[in-house]
RNA sequence: GGAGAAAUACCCAAGUCUGGUUGAAGGGACCGGUCUUGAAAACCGGGAGGUCGGAAACGGCGCGGGGGUUCGAAUCCCUCUUUCUCCGCCA
């Protein structure tokens, strides 16, 4: 959600974002919204001079009734009582135009960055840097889900039978793993300085609403049955939804944070299930980092933000590019996003597994989250970016570290939370 | 789950019984000064309070959220949320 001043002021830069991000068929909102604001600032403006009234006539009541003038004052109840019907109507219309306003305001992108490539959708997001060499080894690397089933740590079928597709049991040393990961991701964010949290993995329908839109909450968001309750989607959903209607010192700034959760996703839609591997599933675990700055400092918030995260993956070995969201693929509410992507040595191309966003002042506002300044009070702003997300991010580990044998090779820093175990072989029972 | 108490501005807090110059007292924090080598403490002085409309004057709204009663609600009623105390239950 931009600042309707914006509309106000320089309706045309509006216009020129829209057509930007290629949603032309948005343009005509932004008269809209201007028309409305206009007559509704007349409303206001009938209606407070309406309320100013009551309010003048409604004390004058008071020093009659204690002065014992009766009559006068019943005569004057009939005037406030003529007031409010008219005031009545007047609110009805101000309610009406405001919900119309924050409607279409809602479906308005938020003003991206200039350096945003101009681009219609995925196809055209750009490969900003590569960092490790990208090596396809001389063996054949197979599927994830067949590697890991070798080493008997993946049960795709029974969870199928417990709880559906899109769920999976992770077994042994390949659970182990995928704790090692996330555990390792914790303290690689804890020793850049960032606050360790575990939200609440579940959350109220209010704060849903504040952080994305319907239709992202009906292609998302698990439900639980006779409970105004929501499984979150990940943890930036708490994380952000904690400050909701906060005011905080600006000396407070910046709050960086770094959230374990679990993830429920229902993938309805456009990319839905992969049928047999663990890139797209219902669950999952993440470290997600998550800043609250000043709007002067989200850019460079942003920069440092994704170069931790190719600082991690490339820790682990794992070769990783750095893909710019296009302004026709970045989300609404974004000013500018990118991913970070893991080589995948058998498919022979990268892909994503973390996605780093700067939202400006749109999510802070759209909750009311706020900074305290010398000049005033005003929305701070707020960034989020994948640590790792697991078991994605196991498909990179494995890949990159299998080995011809069919064992995978444990990355140096993961050992220690691996029991200093080195690699992962089959067991033979 | 049961019973009670509470929620007032950045923070603390009066007012709620008895609705009407309280559209929010008083503090603290804040700013200026005296004192001090400097600071703290103490004392003196000061403006603004959140938000919306307005160039401004000024005005509207705002006392946890949402409704209601009333000419008029921080104050009365309903409802939701949160916190605290006690009881019950349970990893």
């Amino acid at each position: 959600m931009i600042d309707i001043r914006l509309i106000r002021e320089n309706k045309e830069m509006v216009k020129e974002n829209i057509k930007k991000k290629f949603q032309d068929s948005k343009l005509p909102l932004v008269d809209e919204v201007e028309k409305l604001d206009i007559e509704l600032r007349q409303l206001k403006l009938e209606g407070d001079n309406l309320r100013q009234e009551r309010n003048t006539i409604s004390s004058e009541i008071g020093s009659l009734m204690r002065d014992k003038k009766l009559e006068e004052a019943n005569s004057k109840k009939l005037e406030v009582v003529e007031i409010n019907k008219k005031l009545q109507t007047i609110e009805e219309k101000e309610e009406k135009i405001n919900q119309e306003i924050k409607s279409k305001m809602m479906l308005i992108p938020n003003i991206i960055d200039e350096s945003v490539p101009i681009g219609k959708d995925d196809s055209e997001n750009v490969e900003i840097e590569k960092f490790g060499e990208p090596i396809v080894p001389n063996y054949e690397i197979p599927y994830h889900a067949d590697i890991m089933e070798k080493l008997s740590g993946l049960d795709k079928e029974s969870a199928g039978r417990t709880s559906g597709n899109g769920f999976y049991y992770l077994m042994g040393d390949i659970a182990r793993l995928h704790e090692a990961t996330i555990a390792y991701a914790r303290d690689f964010m804890i020793n850049k300085g960032f606050t360790y949290c575990i939200p609440p993995f579940m959350i109220r329908g209010d704060v849903v609403n504040g952080v994305m839109s319907f239709a992202e909450m009906d292609s998302m968001m698990y439900k639980i049955e006779n409970e105004d309750l929501y499984l979150i989607g990940t943890s930036e959903h708490s994380m952000i939804g904690k400050f909701k209607g906060e005011l905080i010192d600006e000396k407070e700034l910046p709050i960086t944070m770094t959230s374990y959760s679990p993830c429920f996703r229902k993938e309805v839609g456009a990319h839905g299930l992969e049928e047999r591997g663990l890139y797209r599933v219902h669950q999952f675990e993440k470290q997600e980092m998550v800043v609250l700055c000043k709007p002067e400092d989200s850019m460079d918030w942003y920069n440092k933000m994704w170069q931790f995260t190719v600082e991690f993956f490339r820790s682990l070995d794992v070769p990783v590019r750095t893909l710019e969201c296009c302004s026709g693929d970045l989300a609404d509410l974004k000013v500018k996003s990118c991913d970070v992507e893991a080589w995948s040595p058998r498919q022979k191309k990268y892909f994503e597994v973390g996605s780093c966003s700067t939202l400006g002042d749109a999510q802070a506002r759209r909750l009311g989250i706020r900074m305290k300044t010398e000049s005033g009070n005003q929305f701070l702003s707020t960034l989020n970016n994948t640590v790792i997300a697991s078991p994605r991010a196991l498909i990179a580990i494995i890949e990159n570290n299998y080995q011809e044998d069919g064992s995978i090779k444990i990355p140096k820093v993961l050992q220690q939370y691996m029991g200093g175990k080195e690699k992962i072989e089959k067991k033979y029972i």
